[in-house]
DNA sequence: AATGGCAAGGTTTTT
DNA sequence: CCTTGCCATT
């Protein structure tokens, strides 16, 4: 215990229950700090108290703090458990969020010093591929041998580094199209501002750009943040660490928790590095260890203690309980995945038999695809589970056209929306339609929104689709003047049942109609937590997660990656074995780094389990249809032998028959391998969110001009007389000329009004 | 616009 | 093996 800390008769509440080391971390207010916080050592008690302590000692205001997470999940746990010590203080505290989400906010704010306005769209991967797509085929490039994943990889990976455009060498830009990375890197910035629309990275990225490039506002936020608070610092990648640094000069009260044998997210860019070298780049910072585990016994953390040991370049933290030994981590050996799975259930059954319940267990695997097994057996058996990831709520495809909608209705710049629903539902507007209308907006450089607003008024069109454009055109700009006095959800319900969207599901009589309209009633609850449609849609692009627990007790599997930050009493660790954990990927490729990666991987899996934690491997796998046997991980052979317990079940032949075939031990053998009718829906439980924005700070601003008249003023090379040839109806005479629109008497097709755009010069 | 056939590819995914 | 995405066909 630190000298200066009061007597324990006037400690202040927060900080009764901590031990020694977390005090610390949470008097040393001043200067850099880094909270090395292994697993399950009360490191969130440690922060929450740290900033209870700012508040409470009037170190600094609410709004004077920064505490930046990773997850909307650790935030909004940050701001209940500050605001419970508080008593609610914590509506004051703006800047404590994700990264992305405070950099939004103060983006909004600045938005104009990067070309955007400040009511930017925040595009999510979907709108970027699809982006990225077109920008690849209008550079005539191969889409099949420069796919828009792989830019939109490398750009990401760009931007993680805190690289704009210019910042990207002849080398780099190598790695796509033969150089051509750079360039479309570029027009993809472009493209971003031209729509008004901002993807996750550009929110730290351009934050950066103004911050180097306007000394006045980063003093401005220099000098508003008494103390910087950042978790999970290990995921932290180059341009958060960057953002972190010029917002922590001078001052350097900067206290940053993380585990660097926790840091599993390298190959998303974060740095183990920058944990490692903190003390480097914030001399005289103090390092404080949280190491005493209240979660797992001592098994179990010495066996996780013993696979981290082999890994190099550690700060070093050895974890300890008072909790006593438990029970010895089991390691078991099975035949094949099948029979791993089946096995997982009967482990599961009988601790259900001995009391336990179902949300006390969870399985953890290396990848998605491992979660199948699992699920086609505890279907076959009964046995409720949950899969965590996979879809999640807003990236169904029903909630995306929905929100779509409203993102044009907010912003008719948007594009990507406009592309997105102009035929959704199908309202006859084919790809011809809308590659006019995608041509005339090129030439005009003009919202598609607004050039199909001006194409109405012309013969370009057929009849047909004219109609059909000119009905969209008009709802979404009675839509937009509709949406100013009316809550955010009921908008969303007249759109989609004026839009037919609704009409066309019901009359969708595939399995999924049903549940797709269950999803949109969904979402109409969800916006209803809201009190305007731009409180909404930043919720909608930024906070991603759905908390999709739903009641009644259930099995959980998930990978382990989802499962970092999670505990639970009993923990089935499945597929340890070589090419799968680790996977075949790290072995290949990636070296050392990618190798301790997967061993980080499996510490973080171990430490999830309170206290019985079960490892299986399978002797036998099938890999993309082949059967191939395999060898238990490394991994495996890396725990210490006197904290586990090995079994081998099955070890040949013979057990796989008995297995397989005998219906009597296993009645459910047959059913096991017959496809299940797949669980559709991953509990759409969403649940309202609680975390709230503050939306007083937000400035609405009103896009300029309405959605169907904004006149262009024409060419000025045409002038009445002229004769012209137009693509589609020949040739003819200019007419009259108003703004960008002909009347031109074709020789062919008869009098016709026109784009300039598509007409040309002929003599 | 909707279907079928066929080739390719197939970790992890906080925002 | 099994899913996904693209193209070609009606």
């Amino acid at each position: 215990m630190t000298e200066s800390a009061p007597p324990p008769t006037q400690e202040p509440a927060y900080i009764a229950g901590l031990n020694p080391p977390q005090r610390e971390a949470v008097l040393t207010t001043e200067g850099p700090v880094l909270l090395l916080a292994g697993a399950g050592t009360g490191k969130t008690a440690a922060l929450t108290a740290r900033l209870a302590h700012l508040i409470a000692q009037r170190l600094a205001w609410p709004s004077q703090i920064l505490a930046v997470t990773f997850t909307n999940k650790a935030a909004r746990e940050m701001k209940e458990r500050v605001s419970q010590i508080t008593g609610g203080a914590v509506e004051g505290m703006p800047y404590l969020g994700t990264f992305h989400s405070v950099c939004a906010r103060m983006l909004r704010s600045h938005a104009e010093l990067v070309g955007l306005q400040s009511n930017f769209t925040i595009i999510d991967t979907d709108d970027q591929l699809r982006l990225l797509k077109q920008l690849i085929e209008a550079n005539r490039l191969d889409i099949k041998r420069w796919p828009a994943r792989q830019l939109a990889g490398l750009i990401d990976k760009w931007k993680n580094r805190g690289w704009t455009p210019k910042h990207i060498d002849a080398a780099e830009s190598e790695a796509f199209a033969n150089g051509k990375g750079a360039e479309l890197y570029a027009q993809y910035q472009e493209r971003l501002k031209q729509v008004n629309a901002a993807d996750f990275g550009d929110l730290l990225l351009h934050m950066l750009t103004i911050f180097k490039g306007h000394e006045d506002v980063v003093e401005q936020y220099r000098d508003r943040f008494r103390y910087i608070l950042v978790d999970e610092y290990q995921d932290t990648n180059a341009a958060q660490y960057d953002w972190l640094r010029l917002l922590a000069t001078p001052r350097n009260n900067i206290c940053v928790v993380g585990d660097d044998d926790q840091s599993i997210y390298s190959w998303r860019g974060a740095e183990v590095a920058n944990i490692l070298r903190f003390e480097k780049d914030f001399p005289g910072a103090k390092i404080i260890r949280l190491e005493q585990n209240y979660r797992s016994t001592g098994h179990i953390l010495s066996a996780a203690g013993g696979v981290i040991a082999h890994n190099s370049g550690r700060l070093g933290k050895e974890l300890w309980t008072e909790a006593g030994d438990g029970e010895k981590v089991r390691v078991i050996a099975v035949w094949d995945g099948p029979e791993e799975a089946r096995r997982v259930g009967e482990e599961i059954e009988n601790l259900v038999s001995k009391g336990a319940s179902l949300d006390d267990c969870a399985i953890l695997v290396r990848a998605q695809h491992q979660t199948r097994e699992f699920e086609e057996r505890f279907i076959a058996i009964g046995m409720d589970y949950q899969i965590i990831g996979g879809f999640r709520f807003y990236e169904r495809a029903e909630i995306r056209d929905a929100i779509a909608y409203l993102r044009l209705v907010h912003q008719p710049q948007d594009d990507l929306a406009f592309d997105r629903i102009v035929n959704t539902p199908k309202r006859g507007l084919g790809d011809k339609a809308v590659a006019t209308v995608h041509q005339f907006a090129r030439a005009q450089s003009s919202p598609l929104l607004m050039a199909a607003a001006q194409i109405l008024d012309t013969d370009e069109l057929r009849p047909a689709a004219r109609n059909s454009l000119g009905r969209f055109v008009a709802d979404i700009a009675r839509w937009r003047s509709m949406a100013g006095s009316m809550p955010a959800a009921e908008l969303m319900k007249t759109i989609m049942d004026e839009s037919g969207y609704t009409a066309a599901l019901q009359a969708d009589k595939s399995p999924e109609a049903a549940g797709r309209l269950e999803n949109l009633a969904e979402l109409a609850r969800a916006m209803e937590e809201y009190e305007t449609l731009d409180a909404f849609l930043e919720h909608v692009s930024l906070v991603m997660d759905t908390d999709a627990r739903d009641r009644g007790e259930k099995v959980t599997i998930m990978t382990i990656h989802a499962a970092k930050g999670l505990e639970f009493p009993n923990v089935f660790l499945a597929g340890w074995e070589e090419g799968i954990f680790p996977s075949q990927r790290a072995l290949d490729e990636g070296g050392v780094a990618s190798l301790e990666e997967e061993r980080r991987l499996a510490y973080v899996a171990i430490t999830r389990a309170r206290k019985l934690a079960t490892i299986l491997h399978a002797a036998n796998r099938r890999i993309y249809g082949q059967w191939t046997s395999s060898i238990p991980s490394r991994f495996v052979d890396e725990l210490p032998e006197e904290h586990i317990e090995s079994e081998a079940t099955m070890s040949g032949g013979a057990s796989l028959w008995k297995a397989q075939f005998s219906p009597h031990d296993d009645p459910f053998a047959h059913v096991a391998r017959t496809k299940p009718a797949r669980t559709q829906t991953r509990g759409p439980g969403w649940q309202r969110a609680q975390s709230r924005y503050d939306s007083s700070e937000q400035r609405i601003v009103e896009s300029r001009g309405s959605a169907v008249s904004l006149g262009n003023k024409g060419r000025s090379d045409l002038e009445v007389g002229q004769r012209v040839f137009h693509g589609k109806f020949g040739y003819g005479t200019i007419e009259a000329i108003e703004g960008n629109k002909l009347e031109i008497e074709f020789e062919k097709a008869g009098r016709k009004r026109v784009l300039d755009s598509f007409v040309n010069l002929e003599g």
